[in-house]
DNA sequence: TGTACATCAGTGAACGCGCGTTCACTGATGTAC
DNA sequence: TGTACATCAGTGAACGCGCGTTCACTGATGTAC
């Protein structure tokens, strides 16, 4: 353990990443300021040195996930190039990717109902995030015929309607739900038929 | 207002009621019990001659918002009989429907943490709810070539998931995310696209 | 029809609890001379 | 290099609050005779 600095070190950091820890344990409902001051060994007032109050804690550690849920789907995508359709694929797979390798972020981002817009950080790099999904389905979009073409619009909030719906009903531990195949494998097929329906697949395998 | 019975008539209904009032306005944290019971035009200990504690209440809550959610979805299936394939596109409808229509039940059954397999009702009821959908997708499953059938329980995840997602992503104030289309339309093309995609509806329209 | 009694839904006061937040403070660190 | 001072991260005690829950009670309703 690094102590350099004044007390601490660095603290700030320290608390965002006790409550990503507690959020992804006990929800976000579980969360409290005592017990992330108490994991980060320091007396519950010293958050407000860093901190206005819970809240700004939490807004800060769903900033930092939409940072690092903005590099993924920016990664992705370029892994998928030149193809616009591996590269619309890819995005849709790093939204269960990123939710399964930092549950804690991604609880603090779409289910501690803090408000994108609660401050311009915050919303700049949501719509960065979310930018590179719909980057992806214009240039998509762009292969499809165009008087049978929809909205480019329209067919990534498909995708990320499934992705999403594919995250909270099946690879998160949902009210009693038991997955019936991996989520992984649901998501891909999903996307896979999707896809095909849109008439850019083949329709063999 | 009916004041038969003994002293408030249904009490344990007006309770349910105004939880889901509370529920739909807040949140499932926001709901107390106190203010349930001020709603109701009683004291707070009155609700514990009906329920076992605030989880007791928010579960029959949830109970009760699984028997409407499992009767429209019998209804929807019945409408869209006898062609498997109208009747699987109800049923996906009629999750939105739901949700739009009993957002206090919605928030209950999904959003509160309340666990399916808490009591063997709930759980009861909401495997009828979901059986619905998952004969919808059987009875659908028969009309693809057998030798490129997915199983019926993957197609009925599927459209459950992307559902949810439009659910939750365009329908409900989600933090800061507007609607790009109308929800129901979302829906309506993101199912149509993944059906044609199942080889189950013609390429044109 | 009238009286005595049992039932039990709802009362009102109180409890212990843990929360988020505040405040005057302390003492380690960085800086000026 | 050494001393005096300013800074400010973290302390510790305390606060007010509203919560869920308990308890002995009361008084309206239903029932037996």
């Amino acid at each position: 353990m690094p102590k350099r600095g004044y007390h601490h070190g660095n603290l700030k950091q320290a608390l965002v990443d006790a409550a990503l820890k507690l959020i992804e344990a006990k929800g976000p409902t579980g969360f409290t300021v005592s017990e992330a001051a108490k994991q980060a060994g320091v007396t519950p007032a010293a958050v407000y040195r860093h901190f206005e109050g819970r809240e700004d804690l939490i807004a800060e550690a769903a900033r930092q996930g939409y940072e690092i849920f903005a590099d993924l789907m920016d990664y992705a995508y370029e892994t998928g190039q030149p193809s616009a359709l591996a590269s619309f694929e890819a995005t849709g797979r790093a939204y269960l990717a990123f939710a399964r390798r930092y549950p804690g972020h991604y609880v603090a981002m779409f289910e501690s109902g803090i408000s994108i817009n609660r401050t311009p950080e915050l919303a700049a790099v949501a719509r960065r995030a979310f930018g590179v999904l719909e980057t992806a389905a214009e240039k998509l979009s762009e292969h499809i015929p165009a008087d049978k073409r929809p909205p480019p619009q329209m067919f990534s909030s498909h995708i990320w309607a499934m992705s999403h719906g594919v995250v909270e009903l099946f690879a998160r531990g949902s009210p009693g739900t038991k997955a019936p195949f991996p989520p992984e494998d649901l998501l891909e097929t999903g996307i896979g038929i999707y896809l095909r329906g849109l008439g850019l697949v083949p329709r063999d395998e």
